[in-house]
RNA sequence: GGCCCGUUCGUCUAUCGGCUAGGACGCAUGGUUUUCAUCCAUGUAAGAGGGGUUCGAUUCCCCUACGGGCUACCA
């Protein structure tokens, strides 16, 4: 098929990377690895009132995260470089005047108060103002103005912009990816603004004059441009560019009520947005990431995945590696996608069980300084996570679920106490211990074999020694298997606590 | 309002004219477990509506409805 795949993921500093454009960033690394390509970063910071310090990082951080490498970007193998439109602000303007020399653009001096009036003037009217062949003759451009005047504003450096001059009566025969093929009525289109008045062009031109600069093979991008395809469309034929192949992305949706996932949600809805924690420079507002919240990066990108996409196979659970041998864009669907917070929890219990279990030691470890106070070796903090993981979604669970490994009970579950708690219950428990005392060696197995064979041999039900043993070590009806905890906690310990819940049950 | 895109269980989705419409999340029930959870099993629940085309439509076409996007000198 298409050799040379070469595609860009291409944000703008705006703020933090919403997970819907990790999403983006995602396909278009799995459609570039998949066939060998190139996965380019190029940072879309054209507007320069909207620019937002740290975003960047930002970009950068997260993709890192994700475990999505970039293979050119800023600073990073910069052989179409530079990466930053920014950077790039002198080659557009070129261009810009190459489609005015050929007729396909031309310069428009209005205000935005002589459109707005114009706008309003339509409104009244009950209908739309659209800057196209309808009414651009009823404006200041260089299709109104002799070419002196233009010329004389132009010399005294009146503020301008360079439209696009959008054909009369064609109809546009467009092909996107996933979507099939498109036509469109020229006459519905209006004259938009390649280059601004600031002297920076707009997203549209930057875009096709970067994407066929950096020999873009296919944009891969959301939805919300697929109205814009057809100015795109237009702007390569009149370069006379080779035009990319285009795929656009099915949104992601809010998890209830209506419109598409926004950055806003996250705060509202109670789930992260971000992949990371980001603070607001402005403001400091801080809002919550995926990594911070516990979340792994390998469930983030297997849940992402998933949305818009499917292998075709009823297989769950890919890797990124797996993902880029599955990945086709022949498999995207073409409706929105809903976010659902429970299932990407869902994911991540999955990937927590994979954790290796001396790595989730390092991330448990501080927690568990805080709270004994104790510098716990870290091979005993594994072992732990290893008999507690499989309850957890999230390494933040294993506190909850864990802390008798580290800390004895000072009071007991009034609900459990009552279930297991029994008038024999000391008595019972009193016998135990001593058993407890007399095994040696002190392993799991042997406080089995032991136990069991004693209520055998005195005909006590399980439940009875059992759920009171558990309640004087763990506080509660929970936890891990009776003969690890003790195993783990230790003989002292063991007996320490067995005769505390005698004298405060 | 105009233009464009879409529409299968509550949600993510499979089906590329033959369907008893499959899987996953969630939810419910049961089993396992000394407890809780895990785990396992079972259940729950769907092709928007109307017209065509066809021997046969979830699948192809049209209309309507609904949803989404765009409609800036923002991307």
């Amino acid at each position: 098929m298409s050799h040379n795949v070469r595609v860009r993921f291409a944000p703008s500093p705006t703020g933090p990377l919403h997970i819907g454009g990790v999403r983006t960033a995602l396909f278009n690394y799995l459609f570039a690895k998949k066939h060998n390509g190139t996965f380019i970063l190029r940072i879309e910071d054209t507007d320069q009132n909207r620019f937002v310090k740290g975003a960047e990082q930002y970009i950068i951080n997260a993709l890192q995260w994700c475990g999505i490498k970039i293979d050119e970007g800023p600073n990073i193998n910069e052989q179409f470089g530079p990466y930053k439109q920014s950077e790039r602000k002198d080659l557009y303007k070129r261009y810009a005047e190459q489609l005015i020399a050929s007729g396909h653009a031309y310069y428009a001096f209005d205000t935005n108060e002589a459109i707005e009036k114009h706008r309003k003037e339509h409104e009244a009217n009950g209908k739309t103002f659209i800057y196209n062949w309808h009414n651009r003759l009823k404006l200041q451009n260089a299709l109104t103005l002799s070419p002196k005047e233009v010329e004389e504003k132009l010399n005294r450096n009146e503020a301008y912009v360079v439209r696009f001059k959008t054909p009369q009566n064609e109809t546009l025969h467009l092909t996107d990816l996933v979507r099939g093929h498109i036509t469109i009525d020229t006459n519905t289109l209006d004259d938009k603004v390649l280059f601004k008045s600031d002297g920076m062009p707009t997203y549209h031109l930057a875009n096709i004059v970067d994407d066929h600069l950096m020999q873009i093979s296919h944009v891969i991008r959301g939805e919300e441009w697929l109205p814009s395809l057809a100015l795109h469309q237009q702007l390569y034929n009149a370069f006379g560019w080779q035009t990319p192949k285009f795929a656009h992305l099915p949104l992601l949706l809010k998890p209830t009520g209506k419109g598409k996932l926004s950055k806003r949600d996250g705060d509202k809805l109670g789930f992260p947005v971000f992949p990371l924690e980001w603070t607001d420079p402005s403001t400091q507002s801080i809002s919550c990431g995926y990594k911070e919240e516990g979340y792994f990066p390998e469930a983030l990108i297997n849940f992402l995945a998933f949305l818009g996409w499917n292998p075709g196979t009823e297989q769950e659970f890919f890797s990124l590696e797996d993902l880029i041998q599955h990945f086709s864009l022949d498999n995207i669907n073409k409706s929105g996608a809903r976010f659902d917070p429970n299932k990407i929890k869902w994911f991540n219990q999955h990937y927590m069980q994979k954790q290796d279990n001396n790595y989730l030691a390092e991330i448990f470890k501080p927690t568990v300084l805080k709270h004994t106070n104790k510098d716990i070796d870290n091979t005993y903090i594994a072992k732990v996570i290893s008999l507690v993981k499989e309850r957890a979604s999230f390494p933040s669970d294993l506190w909850e679920l864990s802390h008798y490994f580290f800390i004895a009970p000072e009071n007991y579950d009034p609900k459990a106490s009552k279930k297991a708690w029994k008038t024999d219950s000391p008595e019972i428990i009193r016998k135990i211990s001593a058993i407890i005392h007399s095994i040696n060696p002190f392993t799991a197995e042997a406080l089995q074999t032991e136990l069991k064979n004693w209520i055998n041999d005195n005909q006590i039900s399980f439940g009875k020694v059992m759920m009171p043993l558990r309640l004087a070590l763990v506080g509660t009806l929970q936890g891990a298997e009776v003969f690890d905890i003790m195993f783990m906690i230790g003989k002292t310990e063991t007996i320490k606590r067995i005769e505390y819940a005698i004298n405060n049950l």
